[in-house]
DNA sequence: GGAAATTTGTTCGTATGTATA
DNA sequence: TTATACATACGAACAAATTTC
């Protein structure tokens, strides 16, 4: 159940990046809804800020999360993905 | 004087927690009174609140203060520590 | 009572340095 | 040299509780 592999050929944040984005495929990420905030990610995936935001930057770069600052980061239904 | 060494080998966050820790020790912040609050010590220590927060963290989880919301930072009396 | 200021709590944005492969 | 990963530090904005006027 190690959903990342610390010793696995693909980078950290790129492991961590696919983990989560199963997680908004499967709903537990609602649409509309904040993810677990960076400090929450830290703390259950055991791994640096700086990691866990390469991980973000793939998801927003994909435009499915969008951070706030002050806020968190929320999960962007698919219907609004420019196409 | 100079309190804090910005290009000493421990970070600012430690050196801060430990000169608090001496101010709590030597009465200077008395037991069940505020010490000044997080934009204060910005101020007297000219560093960030995210780094007087990091010293501060240090000092909550050792049982000297207790942070509460709307109010400051009281000094926990030692005699109050759980042994 | 009410509005404004204060104070701690939380969260993301950015930059730098260190270490390793 | 480049890419990865962690630690540190400052900045900004928002949130909630409290105090002050």
């Amino acid at each position: 159940m190690a959903e990342i592999d610390f010793d696995g050929p693909d980078p950290i944040y790129r492991q961590l990046a696919d983990v989560l984005k199963s997680r908004i495929g499967d709903g537990v990420y609602p649409p509309n809804r904040k993810i677990p905030s960076e400090a929450a990610l830290c703390s259950e995936f055991d791994v640096s800020r700086n990691t866990v935001r390469a991980a973000l930057r793939i998801l927003a770069g994909l435009g499915m999360v969008r951070p706030v600052v002050g806020r968190g980061v929320f999960v962007i239904p698919p219907e609004v993905k420019e196409p």
